[in-house]
DNA sequence: GCCCTCATAAACAAGG
DNA sequence: ACCTTGTTTATGAGGG
C-alpha cells in the first residue's frame, strides 16, 4: 500500500509549520504569527494597515471588525455547513454534494482490500459518528465491508490490534474509569495524523473513498464567535499589563483561520501545499516500528493524555458547547460521554452517537434545524458582541469628543 | 545492499 | 479456564 507516511508530531514540531499544530493554543498566546502562515494567507484578508489598526481601541479595527462579524456569521451566507452526517453510509450523499462514496470495496468482496490495516482502521473510525470505535467495532466494520476477511485467517485481528497499539495515528481513550487497562478502550484517530491518513487514503487505487470523510465544520467556518472576541479582549489585556501592543482583531482572525487550516486536517489544499508543513515529516519517524524510537515516541505522544488537552486546547476561541459539535464531527469527548454500552446497543454504528447525532442519523433534517437553530443563536450572540463593542466604541468616541471640547475650551478660556 | 513500510505471527499480561 | 484486548518483539516481503 501506500505509506502512511510522516506520522510524527515530534518531528514535524522542528518544522515551523508544525508549530501551527502542535502548539496552536500557544501561538496564540504569544502573539506571533508564523511567516508559512501569513504567507500562505490569501493577500486579499491581508489588509496592509497593520499599523493603522494598532491598538485594539481603533475604530478602523471595530469597523472591520463588525464587517467581520456581518461576514462570517455561521451559515448566514457562503461558507457551506458541511455535514459529516451525510455520508456515514456514503449512500445518502444530498444532491450537489460530493461524489458518492462508490464502496469500492465491496466491489471487489472477496478480494484482499488495497488498503492497509491503517487504513482500515481510520476508515472504520472515521465511518462512525462519533469517530472513536472499540475494537470489536473496528472488526465489525472491516468484517462489513470487506467479506475478504470472513474467510481470511483470523490473523488479521491480531494485525489490527498491533497496528492500533503501535501506530500513533490511533489513540485509546478509556470508556469509563475502572477500565484504565481493562477491556474495550475506544480508539480514536489522531488529529494530528488525519492529513497523513487522508494523504495515504488519497493515494490509494480508490481514492473517492476519501469522500466519506468530513471535516468538522466549526473552525474553519471562520466565525467570529463572542468567545473569540473575548479571548482577544483578554489577550489584549494581557499584553497591554505586559507593555506589549494589543493585538488587532484582524491579526487575531488571520491567527485564528490559520490556526482552524492547521487543524482542518481534512484540507486537501492544505495537503497538496508545497510547503507542506503539516504533513511534511521526516519520512524516518513514521509509524516507526524499530523497538527504541517506538518507546521514545509513544512517551511523547500517548502518555500525554492522549493529546486529548491539547485538542481541547486547540478548541480556544470556540465555544465549549461546539467542541463535540451538534453533527458530532471531531468526536472527542469526554469520558461519560463515551461510557456507552456497545454491545447493547441496537443502533449499531449510530449507536455510538450523541442525541444531536441521533437526531441527524435519520434523515437529515432534524440535525439541520439544529444546527440552523444553533447558527441562529450564534448569530444573536455575534450580533449582540458586536453590539457591545459598538457601544464601548461609541462610549470611547464620546469620551474623546467630551475631552477634545474640554480641551479646546480651556484654550479659549486661557487665551481670554 | 540498505532502509522503510507493512503484514504476519507469536508471546505475554491484564481484565471480564 | 477461556476469551478478549492490548502490548511488544521478531521476521519476512516488497518497494524505493
Amino acid at each position: 500500500m501506500g505509506p502512511v507516511i510522516g506520522m510524527t508530531p515530534e518531528k514535524r514540531a522542528e518544522t515551523p509549520g508544525a508549530e501551527k499544530v502542535a502548539g496552536l493554543s500557544q501561538i496564540y498566546k504569544m502573539g506571533s504569527l508564523p511567516e508559512a502562515v501569513d504567507a500562505a494567507r490569501p493577500k486579499a484578508t491581508v489588509v496592509d494597515s497593520e499599523s493603522a489598526d494598532d491598538e485594539l481601541t481603533n475604530l478602523n479595527w471595530l469597523h472591520e471588525s463588525t464587517n467581520l462579524l456581518t461576514n462570517f456569521s455561521f451559515g448566514s451566507e457562503g461558507l457551506p455547513i458541511v455535514s459529516p452526517l451525510y455520508d456515514i453510509e456514503g449512500d445518502d450523499v444530498p444532491s450537489g454534494g460530493p461524489p458518492c462514496y462508490q464502496n469500492p470495496e465491496k466491489k471487489s468482496a472477496t478480494a484482499k482490500p488495497p488498503y492497509s490495516f491503517s487504513l482500515l482502521i481510520y476508515m472504520a473510525i472515521e465511518h462512525s459518528p462519533n469517530k472513536c470505535l472499540p475494537v470489536k467495532e473496528i472488526y465489525s466494520w472491516i468484517l462489513d465491508r470487506f467479506p475478504y476477511f470472513a474467510t481470511a485467517p483470523t490473523g488479521w485481528k491480531n494485525s489490527v490490534r498491533h497496528n492500533l497499539s503501535l501506530n500513533k495515528c490511533f489513540q485509546k481513550v478509556e470508556r469509563s474509569h475502572g477500565k484504565v487497562n481493562g477491556k474495550g478502550s475506544l480508539w480514536c484517530v489522531d488529529p494530528e495524523y488525519k492529513p497523513n491518513l487522508m494523504q495515504a487514503l488519497k493515494k490509494q487505487p480508490f481514492s473517492s473513498a476519501l469522500t466519506f470523510y468530513t471535516p468538522p465544520a466549526s473552525p474553519q467556518s471562520g466565525s467570529l464567535s463572542p468567545h473569540f472576541l473575548n479571548s482577544v479582549l483578554k489577550q489584549n489585556q494581557v499584553r497591554t499589563l505586559k507593555g506589549e501592543k494589543p493585538l488587532p482583531l484582524k491579526t487575531a482572525m488571520q491567527k485564528k483561520r490559520s490556526y482552524s487550516n492547521a487543524f482542518n486536517h481534512a484540507s486537501t489544499v492544505r495537503l497538496q501545499e508545497s510547503d507542506s508543513s503539516a504533513t511534511s515529516i521526516d519520512p524516518k519517524e513514521d509509524h516507526n516500528y524499530s523497538a527504541s524510537s517506538v518507546a521514545a515516541q509513544r512517551c511523547a505522544s500517548r502518555s500525554s493524555v492522549s493529546s486529548l488537552s491539547s485538542v481541547d486546547e486547540a478548541y480556544d476561541f470556540i465555544p465549549k458547547s461546539s467542541h463535540v459539535g451538534s453533527d458530532g464531527s471531531e468526536g472527542f469527548r469526554s469520558e461519560e460521554d463515551t461510557d456507552v454500552d456497545y454491545e447493547d446497543d441496537p443502533l449499531g454504528d449510530s449507536g455510538y452517537a450523541s442525541q444531536a447525532c441521533a437526531d441527524t442519523s435519520d434523515k437529515g433534517q432534524p440535525g439541520k434545524k439544529m444546527r440552523k437553530q444553533l447558527c441562529q443563536e450564534i448569530d444573536e450572540e455575534l450580533k449582540e458582541a458586536a453590539g457591545s463593542l459598538l457601544h464601548l466604541a461609541g462610549i470611547r468616541t464620546c469620551l474623546g469628543s467630551l475631552i477634545s471640547t474640554a480641551k479646546t475650551q480651556n484654550q479659549k478660556q486661557r487665551k481670554k
